[in-house]
Parts: structure tokens; sequence; C-alpha cells
RNA sequence: GCCCGGGUGGCGGAAUUGGUAGACGCGACGGACUUAAAAUCCGUUAUUCGAAAGGAUGUGGGGGUUCGAGUCCCCCCCCGGGCACCA
């Protein structure tokens, strides 16, 4: 039988709601837990993702709750971005009622999923007392020069005519559109992660527990290399540049040297350049094309020979300087030493120009050939006089840096991948950034009591090269907050990551008219206990989250070091192969489940369908079964309350049954395998089927002990139901019980199945008594079996496991 | 190329520390109930040989350690994700 699933749903929904379930009392500083569920962008309809990831918060939520913790569980709104300003421009409605309507009917649904959010805490991104705050958090970091202004070649999205940082750029494609991204010069907003570049990488491996892949994803992000940096001098001139290695060892191997186009010697070099035209028109040609071109590794190298020499400093022997585009200005020195003899790239460019190839390491057995290919492996030095003989990677290295370094050439050198994050956004729907360029002062930031700077009202949101706020005269137009003269806003808006860099902090003071939080409030929650989310935001989101939360320490606005102490990332749920996404049309909606199955049930299906962190593709089949599964859970119930008080000798095993039940549940949820805990409840189920298929009578305490059992343990995952029998049957609230505890004694089946092997195999089974002694069992394998220890060389027995006799 | 995951029935997936591989669910098949169907209930369901009893094979492939390997070690193949002309 169908049990009612909308009404008693709508009705512990209410309930909820009346005993304020979920609000949090964040002032108590015993017990707390802060749970929470990355805040999602307001689409406007949730899909089996966003499901996903607030049942699995709701299990965490519901579970630690009835282990007496505190636990805040917040929601709000990422309601910033492109979406509603490109809504806009088609529909002329206003991107603010957009996103507000959108907002209204996601919050509508969430709610009908049941999880627990204490909405008084919420907060929404585009909420101009969430954005005050957002600027005034921006103007701290700017007065501690951790936001700067510069101009920077940047990636530039031709079809949504904005900038977009490295990390929104998708091998040379807009993330958003996929259209093709360009290099632009403009000025731009720039936060100073690249700071804390060394300390992002260590957090890692003091942060609490986060998926390996996720910490792996974000150690390649911040692409850590040590190495050499050392000076070269250009022969017959005063000029010099720095090159960045990770190899000094093979330095004597240096046949030419590579400057990128980009690089500031550039004007220089083009003055005294005997071959100036042709280094012109080839900075020209790299400049034109795209990130994805000159990053492209199919691609064939190509540079231009500047005619000048440079030194090597260790043997001061001549080499060429070339110009040549596969030298990337944006990381190390944008110069390098070419050792085309031992690195790969090197070795094609030398070959393509005919230029020198020097072999200075050599393998063990000396059957290396250069001529082939490039050697890359560590090995002994050859033709690098003093230092022949000695190991590549560790002598080498050392004796050459040591030289280096001792005649003041060059140093120990760090660096990084990570660049400063770009923030600017030539774009509508976004946080204004709240400086001012003064014609005297220059660069102000807007007075903080003059904050929060508003979203102008424009009639046209369309932009070109500029940001739309620039068509609003009124906006631009303004005073200098310091001297009072003719001043002009900026007109740019932030990356939507800022807004979501800090939202956590929000949360727990989000009524705060004074400040953006309570200080004292956030070093007594954070780091949050538990930060549950997509693993789509590995990198952006979370690094950014973790270096902004450092910044803010730093400027002595909080005292935490990084925000989130334990994460997890589910996987994606995908359907007809792909991620669902209305654009590709393959949308399962979850609001239909709502009513044919219930929320109880789409939650339990999506926990059991695949570990949650595993990607997984939806199928409608499995959600009977979890449907299946309640009804017969709700008949099993309402039968089981009928029985007569009488106990009877198969009740031994049913209440065993539960103990196990509670212990593996527990141990299921403690390790987020939720799909073998909702298996656990399948399997108590199914043994209360078979309890009621052969008695008709049950001890009072055994009742209760089924009734407290199930239904405590089943609430995390379908809390409507498993409350609504447990108020049917033992007239009360389950949320207010403690989650169930387990005995010890009660684990154990008094007879087990021992198995008999011999030689490793499995020869036959048979039923004893737990913890017999090997003594017994042989004797039983004697008379059962007919198998005589003096028989076999060797007996093994693992008690309460096998028995195997080896012969 | 480098760095993470992962590979188990028709399918999703289970298997503390090495100890009965395939829990739980889906699907399929058979039966009960029904005029019939749906729903529900009961049973079967890794492959293969066999009428059966029973045997053999089996966790991507190949080696190894062990009384015993899905689990540990070495080599290889494939899939997913991340990074990638990063010097």
């Amino acid at each position: 039988m169908d049990y009612s699933h909308s009404e008693i749903e709508k009705k512990w929904q209410e309930h909820w709601r009346d005993i304020k379930l979920a609000n949090c009392d964040v002032s108590l500083e015993k017990n707390n837990f802060y749970n929470l569920c990355m805040y999602p962008y307001p689409s406007g309809d949730l899909h089996m993702g966003h499901i996903r990831n607030y049942t699995i918060g709701d299990v965490i939520t519901r579970y630690k709750q009835k282990q007496g913790f505190n636990v805040l569980s917040p929601m709000g709104w990422d309601s910033f971005g492109l979406p509603a300003e490109n809504a806009a421009i088609k529909t002329g409605i206003h991107p603010k009622k957009f996103t507000e309507d959108r907002i209204n009917n996601m919050r509508d649904q969430i709610q009908r999923l049941g999880s627990l959010y204490d909405w008084d805490k919420e907060v929404a991104a585009h909420d101009k007392n969430y954005y005050k705050w957002t600027q005034y958090l921006f103007i701290q970091l700017f007065n501690n020069d951790l936001a700067y202004k510069e101009d920077a070649p940047v990636n530039w999205c031709t079809s949504c005519n904005t900038v977009l940082a490295n990390e929104q750029v998708i091998e040379g494609d807009c993330e958003r559109c996929d259209s093709e991204v360009i290099k632009k010069n403009l000025n731009q907003w720039f936060l100073k992660i690249s700071n804390y570049s060394e300390e992002l990488l260590n957090g890692l491996d003091e942060i609490g527990d986060w998926p390996e892949n996720v910490k792996s994803m974000q150690e390649n992000w911040i692409g850590k290399s040590s190495g050499v940096q050392f000076n070269l001098k250009i022969d017959e001139t005063e000029l010099d540049f720095d090159v960045f290695t990770t190899r000094p060892d093979t330095l004597f191997g240096m046949t030419f040297a590579v400057i990128s186009p980009e690089h500031d010697l550039m004007n220089e070099i083009l003055s005294i350049s005997s071959n100036s035209k042709e280094i012109k028109k080839y900075i020209d040609k790299a400049k034109s094309k795209s990130e994805f071109e000159r990053m492209s590794i199919t691609k064939e190298k190509t540079g231009v020979d500047t005619g000048l020499k440079v030194l090597n400093p260790i043997n001061n022997k001549k080499v060429p300087l070339w110009v040549a585009d596969y030298v990337l200005i944006n990381y190390g020195t944008g110069a390098i030493m070419a050792v085309p003899g031992h690195d790969e790239r090197d070795y094609e460019f030398a070959k393509k120009y005919n230029l020198e190839i020097v072999q200075v390491i050599i393998d063990k057995d000396h059957s290396i050939d250069i001529k082939e290919k490039p050697y890359i492996e560590n090995g002994v030095l050859i033709n690098s006089g003093d230092y022949d003989g000695l190991k590549s990677h560790t002598d080498g290295s050392e004796s050459i840096l040591k030289y280096l370094s001792d005649h003041n050439l060059g140093e120990k050198k760090v660096t990084y991948r990570l660049r400063d994050w770009l923030i600017s956004r030539q774009r509508y729907w976004g946080c204004p950034i709240p400086l001012i360029n003064c014609s005297k002062c220059g660069l102000v930031p807007e007075s903080i009591q003059n904050l929060p700077v508003l979203l102008p009202e424009i009639d046209d949101y369309k932009n070109s090269e500029d940001s739309p706020l620039a068509k609003s005269e009124d906006f631009v137009t303004t005073e200098c907050p310091n001297c009072g003269s003719e001043g002009k806003r900026e007109t740019d808006t932030m990356d939507t990551f800022v807004d979501s860099s800090w939202y956590f902090l929000r949360y727990l003071d989000s009524q705060n008219e004074k400040s953006p939080f309570d200080q004292k409030i956030i070093n007594s929650w954070l780091p949050i206990d538990q930060y549950i989310g997509g693993v789509e935001h590995a990198i952006l989101h979370l690094l950014y989250s973790r270096f902004f939360v450092k910044a803010l320490r730093d400027i002595n606005l909080l005292n935490v070091d990084e925000p989130f102490h334990n994460l997890f990332s589910q996987g994606m749920i995908n359907f007809g192969g792909s991620k669902m996404s209305k654009s590709k049309g393959n949308v399962v909606d979850p609001e239909a489940y709502f009513t044919t199955h219930g929320a109880d049930a789409l939650r339990l299906y999506i926990l059991f369908m695949a570990p949650p962190s595993d990607g997984v593709e939806w199928n409608d089949g499995g959600i009977e079964g979890t449907k299946r599964f309640l009804n017969k859970f709700w008949d099993n119930m309402t039968k089981f309350s009928n029985l007569e008080n009488n106990k009877t000798n198969d009740e031994d095993s049913l209440v065993r049954s539960m103990n196990q039940t509670i212990f593996s549940v527990t141990r299921h949820l403690e390790k987020f395998e939720f799909n073998t805990g909702v298996s656990d409840l399948m399997k108590a189920n199914n043994e209360i089927s078979s309890y009621l298929n052969k008695n008709t009578t049950v001890s009072k305490e055994t009742k209760e002990l089924v009734f407290s059992s199930m239904c405590n343990l089943l609430y995390p995952f379908s809390p409507h139901i498993s409350s609504e029998i447990y108020d049917l049957y033992m007239n009360k609230d389950i949320s207010t019980l403690d989650w169930p505890t387990y005995e010890e004694s009660n684990l154990t089946n008094p007879t087990y199945e021992l198995v008999v092997q011999i030689n490793g195999k499995k020869k036959f089974t048979k039923v004893i008594n737990t913890g017999t002694s090997q003594e017994n069992a042989e004797e039983i394998c004697k008379s059962e079996f007919n198998l005589n220890v003096s028989d076999f060389k060797k007996v093994i027995f693992v008690e309460d496991k096998i028995i195997n006799f080896i012969g």
C-alpha cells in the first residue's frame, strides 16, 4: 500500500518550522557544528545535483543534532552573475526582479525536500545589505596592498564581452559559453592571491579531511617548482636578464637562450638588434594569436634570432639569443637558458633552426644517443669542466648552484604557476568595485559611510568594451571622498567568486549593520566543520575562499587559518552520458518526483544509488525500489504495532539485528557511506518482514526497540515518514530522541557458519557455536567430514571464520 | 607527458585488519492472488559442464608473496578527472 507522502511531508515540514528545529543560536559556545552546503546560483529550478548536495547535508545536520550538537545549517544565494543580465538584454526584465523571482521559486523547492535550513540567516550576494560588505572587504584588501590595478594581458571572451580569470578559461575557450578567448591588454583589478601560494599549498597538509583528488587539483594549480634563477648578460651591451631553471646541472649544455616576445627587455633589444625588423614582425604576430593557439602543443615552435649573444656565466661561452613564443611571459622570468640536449622543447626548437646540441649528462650504461632525442633523466655530468663525473641531480646541481651564488650570479628560487586573481568584470549584474579615480588624489576608496556603492539603474545592459555601468553618467561622476574634487567611479563589477569567498562568514551574523561579521562569533565557529558541495568547485571557489580567509586574518578581521575543516565533494549526476544541463535538454526534473514518489523516496534513492563521491548516471528504475521499501516499512510498522504483547523465541535474533543495524548505520554515516547505510536499513526491514511472517506477538520492550531504532536510523535519510510512524505508534516526536546506541553484547550471533577448507579451497560448511576453539572445531570436522588432523601437514584455524587443512 | 581516482554479475553497487566474492537494490524468470492486468506476496537469478548429486572457472591482463589475494608487491592495458610548451 502506498502511504500518502504528500500529506505527511507537508505536515512535518510545517511542524519543524513551528518548533524552529533548524534555528541555531550562534551565541552558544559549546558543542557547535557548522554544517554547510555550497550556496546555489539561483537558476530557478532545482536539479538532481542540488538534491544530492542538500540531501547529504541534511543527513549530516539531523545526525549531528541527534548527537547533541548545536548545528548551524544555513542557506543562501550566489545571486550575481551573467544569466540574469543576459535575460535582461533579451526580455527587458530587470535583473533584480528576474533573480528574486527565481530565488523565491527555488526556495520553495528546497523546502519541499524537507532539509533543515536556518532561513533566518539567509544571505543573497545581490542584496545591497550583502554587497555593501563585499565592497567593505574589498576596500580593506585595497588598503592593505592586497588589491591592485594593473595593465595586463587578459583573457577576453568575445561572446560574453568580458574579462575572464585564468581559471575560467578552459582549453582556450570560455568556461561559460565555449566561445573563443582572446588576449587583450586592459587595466584591471587583481587580488594578490600569489602572496599566499606557499601557505595555500602547505595548508593542504594541515587541513582536515579533504578528498585527495581535490587536494591534488589545488596542488597542481598552485604549481610549485623549485630551481635556480640566474642572470645572463648580453654580450657587448649593458643589458642583462634573469632566467629560471629547475635543472642547473645542465648549465654547460646551454647552446642558446630564449626570451619571450612580451619581455620587458624587448624594446632595448629591438633598438640594437640587426634583425629588429624580423623581430618586430614576429612580436606582432604572436600578439594576434589567441591564447589557445599560443599554448597549443601540437603547434610547431617558431622564433627569430636576435643576432645578439649571451654569455654562459659558468664558462663565458657565447651563445645566440632568440625570441620565441614557446617561452611564456607569465611563468618564471619570461626567459630561459635553452639546453636542447636535455629538454624536449629546446630540442625541438634546436632541430628546427639547426642550433647546436651538446650532451652534458650521460646515463649509467652510456647507452643514450642524444642525436635521436633529448635525455631528460638524471645521470652523470660530462662536458662540464670541473664538474664532470658529478651526479646530475644531487652534487652536480648543488655545485653549480654554489658557483652561481658564490659569484653573485644567481640563487635558489621557487616559482609558482598560480597567478594573481583577476576580478574585474565588464558586466552589470555584479558587485560594483567601490573605488574612485580622483583627478587629484588618484585611486581612492569610497568612504565606508557611503557604502554600498549601489548598482545604478540603466536602460541598456548590453556591453561593448566598457562595462554597462559606464553608461550611467550619474553613477560615474562623483566626488572624491578625500578632497571633494571631481572623481570618476570604477565601472567594472567584481567576479562573483568574490561574493562566494566570504558568504559563509556572513551567515553567522547576517543582519549585522555595523560590520560584515562579528569577529568573536567567527573565531568560535570557524573553521566550518563540514563543507559539502560539487567537485566542480575543487579549484576556483575553494582556493579563492581559502585565500580570502587568510587575507582577512592578516588584516586582523578574524583569526582563522582555513575556512573549511572537512570537505566532502559529491560526484556529478549525469543523464544520457553527459552532465545535465538545460541547454542540452537532458534535465531530470526533481519536482515531478516530489509528487509521484515523495521527497523521502527521492532522498533515499539519491543516497542509495551510488557512493556519494562517485559520479553517477540517473536511472529512473531505482527510485521505484526505494519507494517500495518505504511502503513496505510503513506496512511492517503498522503490523508490528498491532502485535499482541507476548515474548517469542524469534525475538532475540530480531533484537540482535536491531543492534547490528545501529552499529552498522552509524559506522557508515561517519564515513559518508550513505548507500550502504540505506542497504542496512533495507536488510533490517527484511528481518522485520520475516519476523512478522512467523509471529503474531512480541514483547513490549522489543516492540519499542524496533520502533525507536528503525525510525531513528531512518530519520536522517527520510525524516518525514520516520517522524510520522514514530508519532503514530509511539506518540513522540522522533527529532527529540538521541541517536540510538547499541549493546556490544548484542552484536554477535550465537552461531556462525564455519568454512572448512582443504588446501585453501572451500569444501564444506558447518554451523557451529561462536567462539568454538580450534580443538573442538577439529573434532567437529572429524566426526562430520571424516577429516583427521593427523592426515595433514598443518591446520590453520581462524576463530569464527575458517579452518583450513593443508596436506 | 605528469598528478589523482577507478576497472567486481544483465545493471547500480557490497565485501573491518588478507579468511565463504557478488550484501542491498534494479531488471529478468517462475509461482501465488485476480475473470484479467497492475499492485502485493513467495521463490530463482555470476559463468560453465552435468538429469542430478557434484565439479570447474571467475573481481581488466600477466607474474609474484601467502595455507589462503577483489584486498599486498611488480609489470602492462583500459576508463574518468585534473594539469600541461610551467623551463
